[in-house]
Order: structure tokens, then C-alpha cells, then sequence
DNA sequence: CTTTACTCCGTACTTTGGTACGGAGTTATA
DNA sequence: TATAACTCCGTACCAAAGTACGGAGTAAAG
């Protein structure tokens, strides 16, 4: 496992690769998020695969997903027949996961875009009403006058 | 505007009823979430208004928005002719947060889905990938036995 | 009328995900 | 070879969103 010396970065262009600040990447170092590196003479020494492991972290907290959740997709950084049970279950909850984030958000921006409609947008003609009483009542508090209330 | 009495509630009642601590509840308090409440005798007393309120609050964090979100989508309470501008502004901004929000979901969903299908499910027969590999190289990594690629 | 439960207040502590500091050593550039 | 730029380390600090503490007052039930 010889790892070419010339790919091998220094924290600080690591950082600036990633896109993170220097401390970032000593705090994920901490956190176990990133595996100890190999040094030459003092200073950490990270690879491409170091790079790639960051940004995928970022790309999961994105997402809305926490350096734990990021943390337990990168445990099963290898699946073989052996590791696949496991490998299921946790691809499994993330999905549901997902799933539930996505339908709840889908549920929020039908309330907006309701809201908008009958009484956020210019074009309304409602007189006054009232955010969270709408919520509360599934949007009938906005009646406007054209007379439609659903 | 009087209020009826009994339907008056001590702060224990509303934590209570709106399943979060009576601390939450003095804390949103000072950050100006929850107005401040009449008293009698020393001793706040709250309105099924308020508890609406602490429940919007509690729905709007639940979909990934901060408290200060929360503040937002709270100061548009009413809207009328004079306010529809604002309140057209607010709620268009949090209808694309939450439809890029969606979108991001899905890509990952996707993502996830796909390493299922070619590397985290029993019936697939993959000897060995990693999930970092696969989604650094859009899944191409994962060819499996069946010849399927993609 | 006492005892228990609830409330008051300010302050301090917790967790998550970082940022910043500061003195010392190292490496690269002029 | 000097000087700038980078890295080391531990520690301290930050914001968000609460949670806990503790002594004192109040209310309600037996």
C-alpha cells in the first residue's frame, strides 16, 4: 500500500480542497470522523481518499444529517457478505429516514403554497388573516371572496 | 378581548400539554418567541393561543428550520393589504428553501437506493465495494454479478 | 393548617459543530 | 540566511437550543 508522494497534501491545502477551515479538519481528527494520518517529520500528510472522505461528510450534513449519521454511513465504508446484514439495516433507516424528512417537507410546502395563495400573494383579496390560524384549521380560515374556500 | 378563564393554563400545564419543559417555555419566552404573559398573583398564565403557538414552533423545527425560521413565519401573523408584500416575500423564500431542501433529499435517496440495490442487500452478490468509492464514481463502482450496471 | 406540588428568578451547565489564540517549531522563498 | 508562511499543540471560546440548580414564594389538597 505505497501511496505516491506526490499526491500527498498538507493540512492547510486539504483545507482548502475541502473547503473547510484547517481546525475543521484537526476537530474531525478528534471526533474519529477521519483516521489518524501518517506524518513526515511533524506534519500531517493526507491523501486523495482523505479529500474524498470530507467531502462526503459535507455532502451528508447537507442534508440535514449530523456528524454522527455521517460517522455511521462511513462505518460501512466496506460491505462484503460478511458486513451486508448490517450494511442493510443501516442503508435501510436511512432511507426511511429520508423518506419521512421528505413527506414531512411535502406536507410544509403544501401548507405554504396554500397560504400564499389565498392569502400571501398580491393577487389575494382576503382581508386579513392570521398564519397560525390557518395552520390550525387546515387553511378553511382562508376564505376569500371569490368564494372558494378549498 | 377578555379572556376566559378557565381555559387559562399555568406555565406546567402548557409544557405539558405542548410535550416540551417549562424551561423551553421561559426560554422562548426570552428570546421573544412566545409573548409575554398576563399574570395573576405572580404566576404566568397562558392562552390555548399560546399553545397553538409553541406547537407551530415545534412543527417548523421538526422540518429542519431554526427557531429564528420559526420567528419568521411567527412575525407574518396577520397579513392584510398593508403587509402582503412582506408576507409574499417571506413565504415565496421559504417555499424554495423548502423545495431545494427536497430536492437534495431525493438525490441522496436515490444514491442510497442505488447502493442498496448493487451492494447492501443479501440478494445482491457484489464481493466488495465501498460506499465512499461508489459515490465518488456515481455508483459505477458497484457492478455486480448479474452484468447491470446501472 | 400543614404539607406537597408548583412557580418564581437568575445563573450556570450541556451538546453539537466548529473557530480562535498563542507560543513554539518547520519549511519554503528571496 | 533571514523572513514569511505554514504547522504543531492544548486550551478557550462561540452560537444554538435547550436543561439543571437552588433558594424562596404561592397554591391546593388533606
Amino acid at each position: 500500500m505505497e501511496q505516491n508522494l506526490q499526491e500527498l497534501m498538507t493540512i492547510g491545502v486539504l483545507a482548502k480542497e475541502a473547503g473547510v477551515g484547517v481546525e475543521t479538519i484537526r476537530f474531525y481528527q478528534r471526533k474519529g470522523l477521519l483516521k489518524v494520518p501518517d506524518r513526515t517529520s511533524g506534519f500531517r500528510k493526507y491523501t486523495p481518499s482523505d479529500l474524498r472522505q470530507i467531502r462526503f461528510i459535507k455532502r451528508i450534513q447537507e442534508l440535514g444529517f449530523t456528524l454522527k449519521d455521517a460517522e455511521s454511513l462511513l462505518e460501512i465504508t466496506f460491505c462484503s457478505p460478511k458486513t451486508r446484514p448490517l450494511l442493510e439495516k443501516v442503508c435501510n433507516e436511512k432511507i426511511e429516514e429520508i423518506e419521512k424528512k421528505i413527506a414531512d417537507l411535502n406536507g410544509m410546502l403544501g401548507e405554504l403554497r396554500q397560504f400564499h395563495q389565498s392569502c400571501g400573494c398580491e393577487s389575494s383579496n382576503t382581508i386579513q388573516c392570521s398564519l397560525l390560524e390557518c395552520f390550525e384549521n387546515e387553511w378553511e380560515c382562508c376564505e376569500n371572496s371569490n368564494g372558494r374556500k378549498k
